[in-house]
Formats: C-alpha cells, sequence, structure tokens
DNA sequence: TCTGGGGTCCTTGTGCTA
DNA sequence: TCTGTAGCACAAGGACCC
C-alpha cells in the first residue's frame, strides 16, 4: 500500500453527478429531462434497489438504496434501467486518466469518486477544478462536484455541498461556520445505527457532536470509532492517500426473486458463486485462506459460518468443498432463504500469476 | 411489505497457550 | 495440580462506504 501525507495539504475529492444515469443519458438522449432510475435488473416488479436517480426523479424522493418497488411507487412514470457496470467502468476510466494528468497521486474511491493530494500543484484552486471540470466535460460530456480542503474528510463534506456541476473550497478556518451547523450524518463514517444513538444523546449537528467530551464517545462507542467521531467533528483528519493497494477479499452473493427453500437449488446457487469467485481469484492472481458462506433467511436474519486452512488454495474444488461444508453447519430445516453468498479472504499472491488486470 | 452487491474495518466472544 | 490472567488467533456479527 503507496501511502502520501504531508502537512498543509491541499486535498480535492471529486464526486461524478448522478453518475450512472448521467451515463445512460449521454447514449440516450431522449432520456433527458425525464426522471430515470438505475438499479437492479431495471425492472420495478423485481427484487432490486437504487443505483442512482437523476435529479428528475430525485424530485420524487427517489433515493440510492431505496427498493425499485418502492421507487415506482413514488414515480410510476419513471424509466427503470438496469445496471451496466461495464459501460460505466469505460467512462470511469476516462475521466480519471484527466485527474492523472493533474497529479498522479490520486486515491481511486469506487468507480465515480476520487481524492487528489495537489499540494504541490501551484496552479490556484479554481484553475486546477476549471482544468478538471473542462477536461472531463469534454471527454465524457458529464458533469462533476469538486471540494478543496486541508484534508479527505473536509474535501469529501466540501464536494457534497454544491451539488451538481459545483466548486466548495474549504480552509481550517472553515470549521466552525460551515462544518459544525451541519447535520451529523454529513459526517463520514455516521450511517444510520450511529445517527440513532448520537440523537438519542440529543446529537443533531457535527457542533454538538465536537462538544462532547471525547471520554463520552469514547465510552459509548470503543477507543477506536470514539476517538475518530471526537477527531472527525473537528475537521481533524491526518489519512493519507492511498494511491494502490492488494485485495483483501473476493464475494460473490445473490438474493433469490423468491424465497428459496429447497436445499438442492440453493446448493446450485452456491457452486454458481463459488465458481464466479474461483474466476475473480485467478484473473487476479490470488489464492485463498478462508472461505466465508453467507445465508440470509426470509425474516431478513443473516448468519455466516467461516473455514480456515493452513495452505492457500485456488482450486474451485477445493474452495467449493469448504463452501459445502460451512453450509453443513447452517440450520437449513425447513426455512426460507432469501440470500446466498461466499466469500474468499486472507489472500495470498500467486507467483507467475495470470492478470490480464 | 420492503430492504442489492461488493467491499473494508471494528467489536465481541471464545478457545488455546504461556 | 489448580486457578487466574494476559495475549493471541479466529469466528461471527455489525456498521459503514460506494
Amino acid at each position: 500500500m503507496a501511502q502520501h501525507k504531508s502537512f498543509g495539504r491541499r486535498i480535492l475529492h471529486i464526486d461524478m453527478d448522478a453518475f450512472f444515469a448521467s451515463v445512460e443519458e449521454n447514449r440516450k438522449p431522449e432520456l433527458k429531462g425525464k426522471p430515470v432510475v438505475i438499479g437492479g435488473m431495471g425492472d420495478p416488479s423485481k427484487r432490486g434497489v437504487v443505483s442512482t436517480a437523476n435529479y428528475e426523479a430525485r424530485k420524487y424522493g427517489i433515493s440510492s438504496a431505496m427498493p425499485l418497488r418502492t421507487a415506482y411507487k413514488l414515480c410510476p412514470r419513471a424509466i427503470f434501467l438496469p445496471v451496466d457496470y461495464k459501460a460505466y467502468l469505460a467512462v470511469s476510466r476516462y475521466f480519471k486518466a484527466v485527474l492523472l494528468n493533474i497529479t498522479t497521486i490520486m486515491e481511486d474511491v469506487g468507480i465515480d469518486e476520487a481524492y487528489l493530494d495537489i499540494s504541490e500543484n501551484r496552479d490556484t484552486d479554481e484553475k486546477i477544478s476549471e482544468k478538471i471540470k473542462t477536461g472531463i466535460y469534454e471527454k465524457t460530456g458529464l458533469t462533476c462536484s469538486i471540494g478543496i480542503a486541508p484534508n479527505k474528510l473536509l474535501a469529501k463534506i466540501a464536494s457534497d455541498m454544491n451539488k451538481p456541476d459545483g466548486l466548495t473550497i474549504f480552509s481550517g478556518e472553515d470549521i466552525e461556520n460551515r462544518l459544525w451547523p451541519l447535520p451529523i450524518r454529513k459526517l463520514y463514517g455516521i450511517g444510520p445505527k450511529t445517527e440513532e444513538h448520537l440523537k438519542a444523546l440529543n446529537i443533531a449537528t457535527i457542533g454538538q457532536l465536537a462538544a462532547l467530551p471525547p471520554e463520552v464517545l469514547v465510552a459509548r462507542f470503543g477507543p477506536s470509532y470514539g476517538h475518530y467521531l471526537h477527531e472527525a467533528s473537528r475537521g481533524i483528519d491526518e489519512s493519507p492517500i492511498i494511491t494502490s493497494w492488494e485485495p483483501k477479499s473476493f464475494s460473490r452473493e445473490i438474493t433469490f426473486q423468491v424465497d428459496e427453500k429447497n436445499w438442492q437449488a440453493i446448493a446450485r446457487t452456491l457452486a454458481e458463486l463459488t465458481k464466479e469467485v474461483v474466476s475473480d481469484l485467478a484473473e487476479k492472481g490470488y489464492a485463498a485462506r478462508n472461505v466465508i458462506l453467507k445465508i440470509r433467511y426470509s425474516d431478513f436474519r443473516t448468519v455466516t459460518r467461516a473455514c480456515s486452512i493452513d495452505q492457500a488454495v485456488g482450486k474451485e474444488e477445493e474452495i467449493r468443498r469448504m463452501a459445502f461444508s460451512c453450509l453443513k453447519r447452517v440450520d437449513l430445516s425447513g426455512k426460507k432463504i432469501r440470500l446466498v453468498g461466499v466469500r474468499v479472504g486472507r489472500l495470498e499472491k500467486i507467483k507467475n500469476a495470470i492478470s490480464g488486470v
């Protein structure tokens, strides 16, 4: 893992605007101005959730992670499309090439986001942003939002402040006036559960969180996360830009269209998923020491069973045998299964691997 | 009634060993 | 030999991210 860390940093966070939906609108101009929802198989009568909704669809209250069926109820006239990951990846490569022209100190964050360390760049923030926005628009026809701040935490919050096609520059002096009035959910790392916990303590804004003694947070959330919350609420973040990393696991999982209780169907699905995971391992040149099975029952209760060995393996029969030994330890008697998944971890790089990626 | 898929990291509980 | 404890590894679950 390559890390870049320095003091007096200028970090830029870039987030593509409604990325999947924008790519679709770009290649199908007839979609422009209409509500567009991307998710699952593109069929709102089937199981799946919203990956991205364009700004027109968001007016109806449709948002990411919402079940497609709910989105359909909110806006039946919306156009529902399946996720075409390959197409979005191709566009992603174009816009990241533009970023690499600015600096090679870039951290990839998924398909539509990135951090850049522009500390050594002599241009002004405005000039750099203009170069990026123009470059990306020329290459892809898409717009993006940019945040620039002394660290990753604040840069990310900044890029979200002025969407779409925005630029927000955040300095250390803005903590009190611009960070503290924001709701706690705007802080990276605070999800629905932590929000609930904090609301129970009458904490609704980042400023109120910053005013809490760190001991209270540590007592409530443990040393690691408690300390993180205290620092983050004060805009403190020393985390480095990570320009390269090794994967820690590969996984595949699938939700059945209708809950399944037939053992053979579950076993068949597990075998198929295992095959795909093994193909990932081979393609990326890894072997695994750990196999984890995941089962979700119809009541959404989720269990996992793991199995480890001393010597890393990459052959399908071996991984499948481990996955099935895990399956035997799960109670399936008369129970309906919603999801089955398999993950391989404790990866070891194989020498002389054939890797096309 | 509804709640995807592919990841990472952290916490907690448990069993082993010194 | 018994008991307590600390450290470690691992399994399982949970929270969060895009």
